[in-house]
DNA sequence: TTGGTCATACGAAAATAGTCGTATATTCGG
DNA sequence: CCGAATATACGACTATTTTCGTATGACCAA
């Protein structure tokens, strides 16, 4: 049993958690620089919100140096699925399916046929 | 115009949402009753929400009587879409594939042969 | 060595969300 | 008419999240 009790990450740890899962480690600057890009925050706004994501232990980070380097604590896949959980109970009522028609149909985000392909093998496979 | 021009509902407002979604029209006292099911909260904290939302343009309600009715005064679907465009944005890097793939997968929400069908409807005519 | 740059720590204001107590008005049974 | 039940209004308190100013220490180039 290793999974934090109640992985319930703000909306600004997302974006945070978000570019630690791509990048693997990252700085504080680093993301910073991330978040810059399409949000409008102060270095140490960001710096405060990794810190404590740390305390929450949602990060671990390596302060061996002088400059310290953040890694995700909490596993992607887990995450979204228990926060996709919770959309589903909230905002649909409890079905998936509503919700997926919804993603699915959903003009700013189009899937590519080959996405579509990856969805209709899934779909196979849960029907047997 | 009509649609208000940010619908941001917090996760309180979204549970009142969903039960005037599904009942059309609903007094605070009936909204409370269901919300009381699953929630622990006092009335007033019900109607002081319901206040808010009304305030906001979330809800509209009816006042000419002493017990006022209230509906939701945004539309079920694309108040769907938005929060899910956001969903997918923040939570699954803007892939709705994802979003999709981890919804299909979630155990605690099974889909139905019927609902799989659905599903597969739509992704032929997405096929297309 | 010294000043400038960059890093973390930390406290606390500002913004949001949720909770409820209490006041007051209306309704209704008896 | 009276009191209990039930409604809304509203202010205020708590908690959480986000934001940042400021202090302080490390590093480095000149």
């Amino acid at each position: 049993m290793s999974a934090p009790k109640m992985i319930k990450p703000t909306e600004s740890e997302l974006e945070i958690l978000q570019i630690l899962w791509r990048k693997g480690i990252a700085t504080v600057r680093e993301v910073h620089e991330e978040l810059s890009v399409t949000k409008e925050a102060g270095y140490t706004t960001t710096l405060k919100l990794m810190q404590i994501m740390n305390e929450k232990g949602i990060v671990k980070r390596d302060d061996s140096m002088r400059t310290h380097v953040y890694q995700a604590a909490v596993n992607k896949e887990k995450t979204q699925k228990h926060l996709l959980s919770k959309i589903i109970d909230n905002l649909f009522g409890g079905s998936p399916t509503q919700l997926v028609i919804q993603a699915l149909g959903d003009e700013s985000h189009k899937a590519s046929p080959e996405e579509l392909e990856k969805i209709q093998t899934l779909l196979n496979s849960l029907k047997k």
